[in-house]
DNA sequence: TAAGTTTTTGCAAACGTTTTCATAAATTTT
DNA sequence: AAAATTTATGAAAACGTTTGCAAAAACTTA
């Protein structure tokens, strides 16, 4: 506990060896251009020399930026979130910030000690998935005027700036595919709506698109399932071993549609051949298996690039703007594990 | 730019409301057993009442810890590390840490910035992946004295602390069971071994468990790639599509494995009748899919959970202390992508 | 109850920066 | 060359905490 950590060079040691005031130092640091030429060569060096390494805690005390997004994820055990975070990262890089990431590990009520926690560390800003928050951690931030960003779903009715993908639209147009291949009997397997407005979205898409073909799968045919390989894989494989079972499933979203393809496989029954899956995702692995999934590519790190750029953007303008969204396209990949209906069977 | 952010309640707003001195608020949040129990009630209620959030930069500037530990990873996109990290994040939230997150973004040269920007910041700590690290980055650290810690990579001489598996014992014992099933023509993938020392650990490993039973690959049977599915795919795919081809393939993790698999469904091999397929790691994904995948599972969230203890010990630990290190034990996790050889095809 | 302990409290200095303001130096204009 | 303007610099205050020290208050002990 005792803190006997050795001192560290400060701005101080830097003027005192550049022969200069703290304050041009400072000034040296953050607005180069203010500096005369060769003092600022002076203290470059002089900084060198003494392996000097800023302290932001200092600076942000002073009510400077801290340099810092935070990030609540609801899981990152989802490549999907994880290809976010990367483009996240690589974009805010650019910009000298990092990001403190913290996860729900699946529990939504953990949101709010997250968020809190990362005010205490002085964060510029945070960034959270989805639109359904904690009405208190909406409060605590609002009130600390904090800039948030909602990421992942776009929903151009928010009060809170969003980026991210038009769920209904994806659930819509995926649906849409398996209709134009001829099918009629379709299954569908949902995330769980209740806990998940992206899940709740894509399923309306999915249900108003099948409506208007005409289509109500019976209520043996569709379900819905947490985001876990292993309860996905139960429930396709339920679906799948009746005796009338679907043509083609429609799935929530790519782990749903690996589970489903593989208990398909496990019965015997080939895809698509014997049944069509369709996903939405284009999650790690999807391109790649056998049959290789026919979904939709959500460009995630694109959402995370552009969430860095919109969060920068919130930090540095004057509050009170207009909430703005991006809507990020998404793009049909039509691969291998969907085909047409074959002439009805009996 | 212009900071109007509205002021918040500070530790001087509390005690003015609570009528008592900073001091003892100060004390009330840091050991409150050391201030008087009706006192405490009223800095309690005017917190409460103030919506008070302490300022830990603050604090870090007059010396204190800042309650953040900084990790790199070389990708989030690798189930394995998202899932090590939320047993980091889990673990650490029990101590009120948060995690700082950075990502190399598949390129090691990232990692010193990454962890400058973590010094600058007043990071208690750091936690590194593996232990192939640049030496201006480790240089950094040790003069700062910055508690470090290499995880994943158990390895019993090195000079840092390590927490995790060893790799080398790993690769012994998945090989060994391919051979214990009586294979003898056995291909191998493994991980880019120049870049990466756990790939090369369990590459040794496994290589010298075959040449105890008498196997040595020939070189067309053998390969590094990447880890990504797209060109583990294509390599498994050119071993397997030679005239004379092994009757199990080892590969040094399952995104790997996964990929071979997938490269003998689509050439229509089947798995195992045709070829066993041996992984190592676990992940997500390995259990449910269609056949579930030999592996060995290496317990990433429990390392996450344990670096999180160790890292925090090194924290308040007296510095100069020899290194730890701690080995977490692995299982093999038999499925059905392994079986035994087949009578010799003549 | 006086003397001795222990516990609780408050004052003020300190932490390493940034920034306002004033001054000095350099440049431009007249 | 004087006046006016612009630019570069430094002194000192401020940011919101923690903490060493001393004083005050509360207990013990004799």
């Amino acid at each position: 506990m005792t803190d006997l950590r050795k001192k560290q060079a400060t701005i101080n040691d830097v003027a005192r060896l550049a022969g200069t005031s703290v304050s041009t130092v400072s000034r040296y640091f953050n607005k180069p251009d203010m500096v005369g030429k060769q003092i600022g060569a002076r203290i470059e060096t002089a900084a060198k020399g003494l392996h000097y390494i800023r302290n932001r805690s200092a600076a942000t005390t002073r009510g400077h930026l801290s340099g810092t997004i935070g990030m609540v994820v609801p899981t990152l055990e989802n490549s999907i979130f994880a290809e976010l975070i990367e483009g996240l990262i690589a974009q805010l890089r650019q910009s000298k910030q990092t990001v403190l990431i913290s996860s729900n590990l699946n529990d939504a009520g953990n949101e709010a000690e997250a968020v809190r926690t990362f005010v205490e560390q002085g964060v510029d800003g945070v960034i959270l998935i989805g639109t359904e928050h904690d009405s208190a951690v909406l409060e605590l931030l609002r009130s600390r005027q904090l800039p948030v960003l909602c990421v992942w779903n776009y929903d151009n009715d928010f009060y809170i700036d969003t980026v991210g993908i038009d769920n209904h639209d994806i659930g819509y147009e995926a649906a849409g595919h398996l209709v134009a291949l001829g099918h009629h009997d379709i299954g569908c397997i949902f995330g769980l709506s209740s806990t998940n407005d992206r899940a709740s979205s894509r399923k309306e898409g999915i249900l108003q698109r099948l409506a208007e073909a005409d289509i109500l799968p019976p209520a043996n045919w569709h379900a819905e399932t947490s985001y876990d390989l292993r309860s996905a894989r139960t429930i396709a494989h339920n679906i799948l071993v009746q005796p009338h079972r679907p043509s083609a499933i429609m799935c929530g979203n790519d782990i749903i549609a690996f589970a489903t393809i593989w208990a398909a496989q496990s019965l015997g029954l080939s895809v698509p051949e014997d049944l069509s899956v369709m996903g939405i995702g284009d999650f790690q692995g999807a391109a790649e298996m056998t049959p290789p999934l026919s979904t939709i590519r959500i460009p995630a790190h694109t959402v995370g690039r552009l969430s860095a750029n919109r969060i920068l953007e919130l930090i540095t303008a004057d509050e009170g703007q207009k909430p703005r969204h991006l809507k990020v396209d998404f793009e049909m990949r039509l691969r291998r594990s969907t085909a047409a209906r074959k002439a009805p069977q009996s």
